[in-house]
DNA sequence: GTCAGATACTAGGACATCCATCTAAATTTG
DNA sequence: CAAATTTAGATGGATGTCCTAGTATCTGAC
């Protein structure tokens, strides 16, 4: 830290890259109108628009679960085991859950049981199916990342609670016309 | 198209997965402040929806842009050249456009040279610099690119209007106050 | 009961992103 | 003007995601 311009513990979100002059989301829709697009301009900018969303808290949750040596991918896996009932879950519900391809669900698992944070267990009705089942070490994690990420990124995103409410209420929508639940 | 309960238009967004009996964040909504973590469970439903908006709407640019045999990171790389007004741009302002790193941009505007619709010049004042030129054939395909993806993505995101437009501005102040402009 | 079809998981490949590092060239400093 | 610093790109490595098979196993129909 340098400047003491900031109270204590005013935590900023600090740019890796230097400040545009221009927002390009706003450029962008800008050429998009002037090239007769008009119709589709509001919805290229939405949709760049949360791919920059994306980019910038994937950014901020990858900072801070980078010490716990743990990405976001692997732990969603270790919370949605966390909150299962007997600490396992077959690797299909796994998939369905988080909503990605079975092969990231191997993928993660893969790397989560070489880092003994889960282990695979015979699934005992289905020879088929695989039981992932959350060790001690991987509880004790989830537990620290999460702490980890409620205060440094959950807790204050940088936006209102309004805002932040209406995202979640919006994108709930898309969710669902998208057939995820 | 099976039933026809539908308009002739009516254009759906079919889901890859089966559709769930919940809601996923809103299950891990709960889960959050049963708890005790309430303080940060709204940021976490917002961050995790950004995610998995991210992703749907990811899906459905990259199968609109498959069968054109372009990726969305090489078309964005397209569209910024097509808007600069000599076609030509040198690597490091396009990654900071597009905000992503320098290697991203090498690994994009590599594989958009390898199938000719850019090309690397040399800088004329800076002989560390590279400018990578819009090809004839790089403009062509950022048109048909483009109206597909206004016809079948950007037109119609499967929200409202009030919706995209709310998007566009909450998510302008994330990235602003992220530093981004 | 047997066999076709569906389901669960793994393997290998293509892409994209970031990080750390390296080389070359421009800019700043003393 | 020479040395230190900064900047532009490229490389190699690690991760994650999806896709296309391929194997093993379960289900259901005849």
């Amino acid at each position: 830290m340098s400047a003491a311009s900031n109270g204590p513990a005013a935590k900023q979100h600090p740019p890796a890259a230097p400040r545009l002059a221009a927002d390009p989301i706003a450029e962008a829709h800008r050429q998009w109108s002037a090239h007769g697009w008009g119709g589709a301009s509001d919805g290229m900018a939405a949709v760049t628009s949360i791919m920059r969303a994306h980019q910038i808290f994937l950014a901020r949750v990858e900072a801070v679960l980078r010490p716990l040596q743990v990405t976001f991918a692997r732990y969603e896996v270790l919370m949605l085991l966390y909150f299962s009932k007997r600490g396992a879950l077959p690797m299909r519900i796994i998939g369905s859950r988080l909503q990605v391809h079975q092969t990231s669900v191997t993928n993660a698992v893969d790397r989560l049981e070489a880092a003994r944070l889960v282990r695979r267990l015979p699934h005992p009705a289905d020879r088929r199916a695989t039981l992932v089942e959350l060790t001690p070490a991987g509880r004790g994690l989830a537990e620290r990342a999460t702490a980890a990420l409620n205060e440094e990124v959950f807790t204050d995103t940088g936006l209102s609670s309004r805002a932040v409410a209406d995202i979640v209420r919006t994108l709930g929508q898309l969710r669902r016309s998208a057939g995820d639940f």
